[in-house]
DNA sequence: TACGAAAGGTGAAACGTTTCGAAAAAGCTA
DNA sequence: TAGCTTTTTCGAAACGTTTCACCTTTCGTA
């Protein structure tokens, strides 16, 4: 591999002198420039990344941790970072948290390997996000809420979402209603079901805990869920799932069953995945602003790097979309 | 950010032994490995990733790299790449080459910050590959064949899975068929027409360039160039789409038109990405084996780093996965 | 012609590790 | 105890940059 010594050597220069010129700095007259510019083409000549980053203690790189890089909606989230990562003139990898501590993620947080993370998934532990932050190193939570200097969450108002699919629900008549909950400790699902409990109160529904049944935020998860619903017998008239994803397990589900939605059983889910209008009947979905997200996200990593104190949780807005599968007409 | 100096101080040691034990070097002593390692549990130290890239000259990390990081079905092939990468105690991080010469990509490539690439999407010239491929570098490019030492092309058999595609349609009695094309200059899509092409002549169907219409591997592509043929009346009995999205916004463009599939036209697809056994009808495409793809590149890319030598093109076999959109009578 | 300032160029230190070769310490054997 | 060998520790160089502080050259002005 060729080096700027050889660059230096080959355009009869100091190292400094041909560090200068490949930097443009107007230390150096045109003329060597020229030259330290001729040298470093004939050569092929191209900086290590590494090294630099060494020297300057920073790799104007931001990191974004998912728990699984295919993830339904993070494509849109990513695109989001990825827009104002490239505006700022930082790169910007993904990584997986997949593996606990012999994760990308833990390597990358922990050896600075890239000056800002944002995270999205449970796997990596609190303590870890709050001991690997600092002024020049913050980091952007989208699922959780977290205290911290160099810290802070970007959530969606999830309240807000089960409440108004609820109330939608309720208008449409629907009294007996239940829910479809992914892991019970993932902060999504814990706000949201929260949120269905308190809109369930809201509007004088009675909570029944028997149709409260628990998937993985998969659509097998729903799909399995709700088969074990089915074989109680006794089903709800509507269903809260507390993602899309498991709402399309749950449809799949219901359709072999025969239970016709939504004149037999009405779904609303959350998310409002690229499937979820695809689906027949369509999903009536809470969307959230995923792009949006994204470029949130990144805009407060970079607001943190040039030293601005950051405010500790923002809530994105949600909107209900009403489609298909909890019907029109009143019960 | 506390070092291995900080380490050594407390410990009392040199700065080589404090790195000696921190490695779990048999050469030095339990108690100072000891006293080592509780001084730097105290400090709170972890060791600085770039300082040690630098010094070994390796990252123990693979790229991959993808023209956009949500799309519809890399998330397998991650998945697989993933899973190689993880068991060869390696890292790995996707990086989008959106921006050109200013992509992550781009700097990735040249700057040597990872250790081996895989990528995906056409975006990044030959040359470039050609240059930056070396002994400890070694590259995999998925869509496209590439000559050169340290350079392997993973590659789906194209032609195969459009000529299975166009047998099933012949044997069905569609004789008019349309092809439905990606950008001209895509590699996929040369492969998939000059497969078309020949797999028409071995079924003795004419083929006629008005059926030809041209999108952009995308729903909206799709759905815009149909649109065109709709407009010039005189539709085809069968539409071979060179992608699945396209097939989808095709399929979108011809309900709206009140053409039924598959009575009026059929269509196929190809990739077999998760939405097409959601559509309605269900889509008939050609599969890939997705997360082979990933692990297979990885594979090679280890062996590449070992040192071995490579076979320069890999060919994986595809499959017709046959669904409603084609219909199963004769016509 | 001499002087001072500005411009251009340089050597060396530094970033935080790893690792080589050598020195020091410890443990044996005679 | 002297002379070995083995174990443990250490200093220093190296990885490829950037950048500081200084030195040299050039040029305009008095």
């Amino acid at each position: 591999m060729t080096t700027i010594k050889d660059v230096a050597k080959k355009a009869q220069v100091a190292i400094s002198t041909a560090s200068y010129a490949l930097n443009n700095s107007p230390k150096v007259s045109a003329k060597t420039r020229e030259r330290v510019l001729k040298a470093a083409e004939e050569l092929g000549y191209c900086p290590n990344g590494v090294a630099r980053n060494l020297k300057k203690n920073k790799t104007e790189t931001i990191g974004l941790f998912l728990n699984d890089l295919g993830g339904p909606f993070y494509s849109e989230i990513v695109q989001g970072v990825q827009e104002v990562v490239s505006s700022n003139g930082y790169d910007l990898v993904a990584c997986s948290t997949y593996g606990g501590v012999d994760s990308t993620a833990y390597h990358f947080l922990q050896e600075k390997r890239v000056d800002g993370a944002i995270l999205l998934g449970s796997s990596i532990p609190d303590d870890l996000i709050l001991k690997a932050a600092r002024q020049d190193f913050p980091i952007v939570v989208l699922d959780r809420e977290l205290q911290g200097d160099y810290v802070c969450s970007v959530l969606i108002d999830n309240s807000e979402g089960v409440c108004q699919a609820v109330n939608h629900l309720s208008k449409l008549g629907y009294r007996k209603i239940g829910y479809l909950s992914g892991p019970t400790n993932s902060y999504d699902n814990q706000q949201r079901f929260e949120g269905f409990k308190k809109a369930l109160q809201d509007n004088d529904i009675p909570y029944i805990s028997k149709w409260n049944v628990q998937g993985k935020f998969t659509e097998n998860g729903g799909y399995h869920a709700v088969k074990m619903l089915l074989a109680g017998g006794q089903l709800p008239e509507a269903i809260f799932s507390a993602n899309d994803e498991m709402a399309i397990g749950a449809m799949c589900a219901l359709q072999e069953a025969h239970v016709r939605i939504p004149e037999d059983l009405a779904i609303v889910g959350f998310d409002d995945i690229r499937l979820a209008s695809y689906m027949k009947p369509q999903l009536t979905t809470v969307a959230h602003p995923k792009y949006e997200w994204g470029t949130m996200a990144t805009h407060i990593i970079f607001q943190a790097l040039e030293g601005d104190v950051l405010t500790n949780i923002v809530r994105l807005p949600v909107e209900l979309v009403i489609r298909e599968s909890c019907g029109v007409n009143l019960k």
